[in-house]
DNA sequence: GGGCGCGGGATAG
DNA sequence: TTCCACTATCCCGCGCCC
């Protein structure tokens, strides 16, 4: 350990952020870079709260050293019984069958902007600003200068670096490039990022060799950019071998259990995904844990100190385990934007922030079709804190309006307080997965388009599904046969009432009202002292008898046309009414309703399939209501109009 | 005791 | 003169509810 020299050398006890082992820094300067980053950091905000978390690592370190010295001789071989068989068990799962081939672009911003601007190369160049630098070229590495280092250390480390802005535009451009060639060796691949991808290889691989020297060509020749790839029986160790020969180069491991052991036996834990700074860190003070090979030595100390499923990771890297199936395509579980500026205190520049920030989130939303419940506020405060506030509504959002107004409510409850950056994410997607859904169901959408299996209807399902409230189409239909709307019920998702008060309890956040009702407004008046919107547990009750009655037959007439206001505004088709009419008699498909409460009133049908069960709740019934026209702002970005051209040739 | 929601943290690119 | 990004995922611990 440093320790003993820090009184001369004090840089060498600064953390370690930009000197683990990387691509192209063999033959850096370490100590002078190191010395240079100390120089420019200490004494600033960033490096103060550097100092606090490192002293919290090592307070933590501290205490697992404790619980390690009490472990005694006999709960040592305890817990290297356990460790045994878990490991026994876990080397019968090895699996040698498969051929995994990982790629990574090298330096792969920096080597775009180059293709497009060839007086760059051989140029040290990093592509980002001032504050923040997301890569840099292989010259520039040469100088100590790494992703994620601020562009203003980086100057002092070279000072002839020249800064390009990022153009994720070009990135993407390049990286669907690329994608077109890693499509050609295994159709169902997989990509991490923009310049990742995973390939199954085991039915076209005759030699690993081969296969990765062909592939690297035919992204060079398609697009004039080099990479690495990095062959292996799974995944983790594929990942290792594409980072050995970088740049431009290739490792493959055969698939040998032998081979294996040795290759990872001498491997410093960091290198495998999912190692950081801090797990290295602890690993090595707690338990003395620097390579691979280590932590089948110290197996019953990670089984005394960690989580069985922390050790079982642990384990799976000193046996050089790792995932060989091909992971399922997951759909996004959250979006954000987030903003740093100079540190503030000023409230109006900050809620001036939170509403550009609630702008681009909306935006990048409604570019995905995206309506979530949960919205969390991410603060940086002056000081480099984090912390994060989040509201789980009852209603699905995705406005500006809807995001800022929940927003505004958090931050206001946090101030006074300085900040130098402001972040909104949106979480709990509107999604059929939310519910438990028969799959075997189909959309109103598929049923009128009779692809009901086409993967175009399920992507639209995915995107455009369950509401919170649903009304069962056999019952809308019974109901236009002039049955009785009573035993119409609403679904809502499980209340938050209690989570909210309790982690916001300045504030109380308004519901979602599916009908307006006397009582409801009653009790809005009683707890006129609360806020604008209150709502208490007591209105999740049924509101008796506040729906007017319509004429059964106006009700079908303005439920129909709601379905085809709908598909028009989509996607631009005028479809006779009867047409629907008829389509819709034999459905159990069901449609969901979804009606604004905001000034707009605008009305939203949302199609969707509804799971068999009944309501878990039903805290309110539905009201007739007038006829609207579907609100197509909202509607023209879902992206199914070509969904809809099969049905318009049909038609 | 399981599930949910929140807050903090680690990790990665 | 300037003084460390942005997006996303997973995991853990805690408190609460059913
Ligand atoms: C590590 C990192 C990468 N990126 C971006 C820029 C990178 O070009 C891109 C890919 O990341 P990396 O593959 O980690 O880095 P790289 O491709 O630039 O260099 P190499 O693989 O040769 O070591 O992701 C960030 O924006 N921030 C980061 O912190
Ligand atoms: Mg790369």
């Amino acid at each position: 350990m440093a320790t003993s020299s820090e009184g001369d050398r004090p840089w060498q006890s600064y953390n370690t952020a930009y000197t683990n082992a990387k691509a192209g820094m063999d033959g850096v300067d370490k100590e002078k870079v190191q010395r240079v980053v100390y120089e420019m950091s200490k004494g600033s905000k960033y490096f103060e709260n550097e100092q606090r978390k490192e002293a919290f690592i090592k307070q933590k370190i501290e205490n697992l050293r404790v619980q390690v010295d009490l472990l005694t001789d006999k709960d040592i071989s305890h817990f290297q019984m356990i460790a045994n068989k878990r490991i026994i068990e876990l080397e019968a799962s090895r699996d040698l069958s498969k051929i995994w081939l990982h790629v990574d672009m090298d330096a792969f911003y920096a080597a775009v902007e180059t293709l497009e601007n060839p007086s760059l190369r051989g140029r040290p160049m990093a592509v980002g600003g001032l504050s923040m630098i997301s890569t840099a070229n292989y010259e520039a590495r040469k100088f100590g200068v790494r992703a994620g280092m601020p562009g203003f250390i980086a100057c002092k480390l070279c000072q002839d670096l020249i800064f390009v802005p990022t153009n994720f535009e070009k990135y993407t451009f390049y990286s669907e490039l690329t994608r077109k060639v890693f499509r050609r060796y295994d159709p169902d691949f997989f990509a991490t990022s923009l310049d990742e991808a995973y390939l199954n290889i085991t039915e076209v691989c005759i030699s690993s060799d081969e296969v990765a020297s062909e592939l690297r060509n035919a992204i060079f020749e398609e697009t004039g950019l080099t990479c690495s790839a990095g062959v292996a029986p799974n995944r983790m160790l594929a990942k290792v071998c594409s980072d050995l020969n970088k740049p431009n180069g290739q490792f493959i491991l055969p698939n040998d259990k032998d081979a294996i052991i040795t290759f990872i036996s001498s491997l410093p834990i960091r290198k495998i995904g999912g190692i950081g700074k801090v797990t290295e860190h602890i690993l090595r003070d707690a338990l003395g844990i620097n390579t691979c090979e280590d932590m089948l030595q110290k197996s019953a100390f990670l089984c005394a100190l960690f989580s069985s499923c922390s050790s079982d990771f642990f384990f799976s890297v000193g046996l050089g385990l790792g995932r060989t199936d091909t992971p399922e395509r997951k759909m996004r579980k959250s979006i954000s934007s987030e903003r740093t500026f100079r540190a503030t205190k000023d409230e109006a520049f900050l809620f001036h922030k939170l509403g550009d920030i609630a702008e681009t989130l909306s935006i990048d939303m409604q570019k995905e079709c995206l309506s979530g419940r949960t919205l969390t506020l991410k603060l940086k405060t002056a000081s480099f804190e984090i912390r994060t506030r989040a509201v789980s509504l009852q209603t699905f959002i995705h406005t500006k309006e809807d995001i800022l107004k929940y927003a505004s409510r958090i931050l206001k409850a946090e101030l006074p307080i300085s900040l130098r950056l402001i972040g909104l994410r949106m979480s709990q997607f509107r999604d059929d997965k939310n519910s438990n859904l028969d799959p075997m169901q189909k959309t109103i959408v598929c049923f009128l388009s009779g692809e009901c299996d086409s993967p175009s209807a399920r992507s639209l399902q995915k995107q455009d599904c369950v509401n919170s409230d649903k009304l069962e189409i056999q019952e809308c239909l019974d109901f236009m046969e002039g049955n009785s709307m009573q035993d119409l019920e609403l679904d809502f998702p499980a209340s938050d009432d209690h989570t909210i008060e309790r982690h916001c309890d300045k504030f109380c956040f308004s519901e979602y009202h599916h009908s307006v009702s006397n009582s409801v407004a009653e009790r809005r008046e009683l707890n006129d002292s609360c806020v604008d919107e209150f709502r208490s547990n007591e209105s999740l009750q049924p509101n008796e008898g506040t729906h007017s009655v319509e004429s059964s037959k106006h009700m079908k007439e303005v439920s129909l046309r709601w379905i085809d206001d709908y598909i028009c505004s989509v996607c631009g088709i005028e479809l006779p009414v009867s047409f629907i009419e008829e389509r819709l008699e034999h459905l159990d498909y069901h449609f969901a309703q979804r009606l604004e409460e905001e000034e707009s009133s605008q009305r939203r049908i949302h199609l969707a399939p509804v799971e068999r069960c009944s309501p878990k709740a039903s805290h309110a019934r539905q009201a007739p209501r007038k006829k609207q026209k579907c609100s197509s702002k909202e509607l023209n970005h879902i992206p199914i109009e070509s969904f809809f051209s099969k049905f318009k040739k049909n038609s």
